[in-house]
DNA sequence: TCGATATGCAACTATATGGTTGCAAATATA
DNA sequence: TATATTTGCAACCATATAGTTGCATATCGA
């Protein structure tokens, strides 16, 4: 389907997923859907889609015990994000304005 | 609409933005649309699309000099993604895995 | 002035996405 | 065992997204 890194961008672009992301990395236990959907306005079925996203990033690792389904953030697959803004990051404050240059090259 | 960093994570989650982006930062100077639109498969309008949506995060910036409108990079907004990811950064190792700690706990 | 080039706008299409509801199945508990 | 809880699956809906084509307009250069 969608690389690695794209899948990754894609989950945590949308608010709601970075919503769920945060309150499963700050949250000090893992927790089941239900409680999650708990605190949050959307229905159960609508978090559980979005936790399938981010399972697919990896940013959420689930567990069945019982009947319960505990989730659990994993930040690591965020590092992949870190190694493509490292590239760009040379250019932050640095790169000349090439717009500038090439006008005023040009007169 | 959305907010900013929604705005920019959604512009560089699409592949074909990230390509065009990229081309941009490494060109050398400011390109007009139908010479970016070259170097791609798409349409020059699939890429004007591209490019407005870049733009809208700051990402590219357009600059009209007669018929042509230059497009340069701009890496800047990036930054707000780095700082969206330094929170998560503490738990990138450090974090013990909170499933296991629960599991445990719970016997 | 006339033809070629660069672009924007609008309409359109197909598919992805974010969300919903209803229902069935599995597990826990009284 | 009967009931309540947690969940998955499937169907469905509305809108967003990625892409297309056609056409009009503005500018450049001969």
């Amino acid at each position: 389907m969608q690389d690695k890194i794209t899948t990754i961008l894609k989950a945590i672009a949308d608010p709601t997923r970075r919503e769920i992301f945060h309150a499963l990395v700050v949250a000090a236990t893992a927790l089941p859907i239900t409680q999650i959907s708990n605190q949050f306005e959307i229905s159960r079925q609508g978090i559980t889609k979005h936790l399938k996203t981010l399972e697919d990033a990896g940013l959420v690792e689930i567990n069945t015990k019982g009947r319960e389904r505990f989730c659990y953030a994993n930040t690591k697959p965020l590092a992949e994000i870190n190694n493509w803004l490292a590239f760009y990051e040379k250019f932050w404050d640095t790169k000349i304005n090439s717009l500038e240059q090439h006008l005023n090259k040009k007169g």
